[in-house]
DNA sequence: CAAGAAGTTGACGTTGACGTCAACCAAAAC
DNA sequence: GTTTTGGTTGACGTCAACGTCAACTTCTTG
């Protein structure tokens, strides 16, 4: 039934990262794959948890903030009270992303103007170039 | 008329970053504060530049692009072609924003079905407890 | 069965972005 | 006049996030 796992290799091809960085992910608790004697083998769990391990990255949040926040998607065998706690942090975070979200419209806004007033100003550029 | 200038310190305060912070900015030629001796003075322009850079480090570029694109901020004196790549860089730049702003959409979205789920699967443990 | 090929565990190196510390200067306050 | 206060320049330390390398084991393939 869980025969659904990987080799490292196949991880590294699938999300385009190193071995060596996935044995640091896992030294630092953020994977947890199976063993074949020696050898890992990474499970359905592994992956989902890698895939938002990159995405964390993408957003620039540090490894270890990244590895509180795994626990959100991994509803697991959590009592009541932890399981409320989990969802708070999870609602903080969401509150944390939009906030983020409003921080890039802005910057996206502001790049767009610039960038036209910048094209503008190379069209002008050019007229004077033409000019002489 | 150029009066309006800032010792370290209160750009420290400012901002909240630390003078080694902006040192350590000037000497990688992201800011280039006028001098009164000695001493830094930091123009409009540095301020400018300063918020840039730091909407630019939450957004998780390094310093080395940032310092690339803060040129397009900074009309100057450049000739025509260096303006020209000036401009695609940051159409470059904006490109990776947009693409940036759909996977944090999508994250968005993400954690808040993942939340929602969480909240009836909450109620349920709640209704069951109450049952016993 | 020898020789890859794939994987493993340390251990050390590297890079970016600063922190920390020592030694110094210069104006201002006591 | 000397002691704060605010600033300066190196030089070295640190931390995260891996890269690199050596020495080893364990299939598997000719």
């Amino acid at each position: 039934m869980t025969k659904d796992t990987m080799t490292i290799r196949q991880m590294c091809d699938t999300f385009g990262v190193t071995a060596r960085t996935l044995r640091f992910y896992e030294s630092k608790e953020l994977l947890s794959p199976l063993r074949d004697g020696q050898r890992r083998l990474f499970t359905r769990r592994d992956r989902a948890r890698l895939k938002l391990i990159l995405r964390g990255k993408r957003f620039g949040f540090p490894l270890e903030e990244i590895r509180q926040l795994l626990d959100l998607y991994d509803v697991g065998d959590q009592q009541q009270t932890q399981y409320r706690e989990t969802i708070d942090r999870a609602r903080a975070h969401l509150a944390e992303l939009r906030a983020h979200r409003e921080d890039l419209d802005e910057a996206i806004a502001d790049l767009d103007q610039q960038i036209n007033w910048g094209a503008r100003m190379l069209a002008t550029m050019k007229r004077k170039d033409a000019a002489e």
